[in-house]
DNA sequence: GACTTTTAATTGTCTGACAAATGAAAAACA
DNA sequence: TGTTTTTCATTTGTCAGACAATTAAAAGTC
């Protein structure tokens, strides 16, 4: 089916698409154990070598895990939710360094993404993620927080109003745009004021959970976007200028 | 910084972390050669096997690509959005299916998160994917698709209408959402008459964009959503009853 | 100057070996 | 008999060395 696959490239690559086709379409089913190396390499008719290399391919997509030992061998991985996390992050943060992506472009996409689960998070939050907010939220207003120090709090406090909508799916997808502005946030250096400005935005996010308040939410979110970009946009500016 | 990776671990899976840590973190640049493996089996003081095992496991994760030849070698490579594309569809796929997500768990994320792309899709939807959509619709009207091609079309329908926002970020956050959903949809059978009723959702969400009528656009996918997790309530029940 | 051949560097593959881990079975022991 | 220890076969992890295939630069040729 999605055979787009083929000759051009190593035979490693070729047969680790063969076993990650059996494993997506559900030939091999969670925790089954894969043949040995060994009958591997007599099945594809390549050298042990070769299996080793596709094997080590799928381990990098968390597809299989190993264990040593009689017994032992390569099984179908379960993906766990913290290992599809990190590796969404990784592809969403290298994504976004590496193409020049203009800044509003992506405040854009996240706070789109962000706004989408305002309903839900209003409706749902629990007495957990308001606590992780406000917790930040008081992180933030510690003056002698570098920017890295800033971010990564701002960060914590993002993914957590995306968890008040107790939905593990959202949360998964919206990790990785939330995550990946980081990197993109960090050259900004924030000024005691703007900092402020941005307290206040998420105090009156965790206001609008409380009270359930959407129109509230959202218009903060809106706010926090366009702030956002402001700030970028004068960055930018300022390196123009040297 | 976030080593978290450490030495209970293959050595080919620690020098791929170090290599990795590399370059997120900016230290090797796109298209930038790395030692050959020669040269890294000395540097980490390994056979050439591990190293190339190290090396297998980035590339299974498009961080670098390798080259043939003299002059050839391990170049870092720039992620495409057609890689990051199809890692985070592979990734949220088997999430989905390896999880035993509810469907209405994922119901919801899916137009939660596709309605965060309403405003932009309606403001920006251009002729082209405009006529992508009205083209799958009229595919879907065909009484002889297999409930798979439906499926297919459906999920072309649908990535077009993301594709509206013309923000390439948001494209890239939604593709996994929209795509994983396919295989839990295939579950489904389609009867003419559910049929029906999705083509006049999707035709009054092409008449939402080319009106530029937000409220409609929203109140479709709601209602999109709405039924969708009827119909897989009714199939999980049938099957509860055999 | 344009074309061909050589050459050196580099990845891809193969073979064979040994180390390390590990669970099962066998042996020893109480 | 029941429990502990030892042995053992299997399997992955690592290594060393070899050769094939590929490739671009360098050298040679006309």
């Amino acid at each position: 089916m999605k055979n787009t696959r083929n000759d051009a490239t190593d035979l490693s690559a070729q047969i680790a698409s063969k076993i990650r086709d059996s494993i997506v379409e559900g030939r091999l089913i969670v925790n089954e154990r894969l043949p040995s190396e060994a009958e591997l390499s007599e099945q594809f008719s390549v050298s042990r070598s070769t299996v080793r290399e596709a094997l080590k391919r799928l381990a990098a997509q968390s597809l299989i895990r190993t264990q040593r030992g009689a017994f032992g061998g390569a099984f179908v991985n379960k993906l766990s939710y913290q290992d599809a996390y990190s590796q969404n992050i990784t592809t969403s943060t290298l994504l976004l360094s590496m193409n020049d992506i203009n800044i509003d472009v992506a405040c854009e996409a996240r706070f789109a993404l962000e706004r989408s689960c305002v309903p839900l998070a209003c409706a749902r939050r629990s007495e957990e993620q308001l606590s992780v907010m406000r917790r930040e939220l008081h992180r933030q207003t510690s003056p002698d927080l570098s920017d890295e120090e800033w971010c990564a709090s701002d960060v914590a406090f993002h993914r957590s109003f995306v968890d008040c909508a107790q939905n593990p799916v959202l949360s998964y997808q919206l990790t990785g745009a939330v995550e990946a502005m980081q990197p993109l946030m960090n050259m900004i250096t924030f000024t005691a004021r703007s900092r402020a400005k941005i307290i206040s935005h998420h105090a009156a996010l965790i206001t609008s959970l409380e009270t359930q308040d959407i129109p509230l939410a959202e218009r903060t979110l809106g706010e926090l976007a366009e702030y956002s970009m402001q700030l970028a946009a004068k960055v930018l500016a300022d390196r123009e200028k040297k």
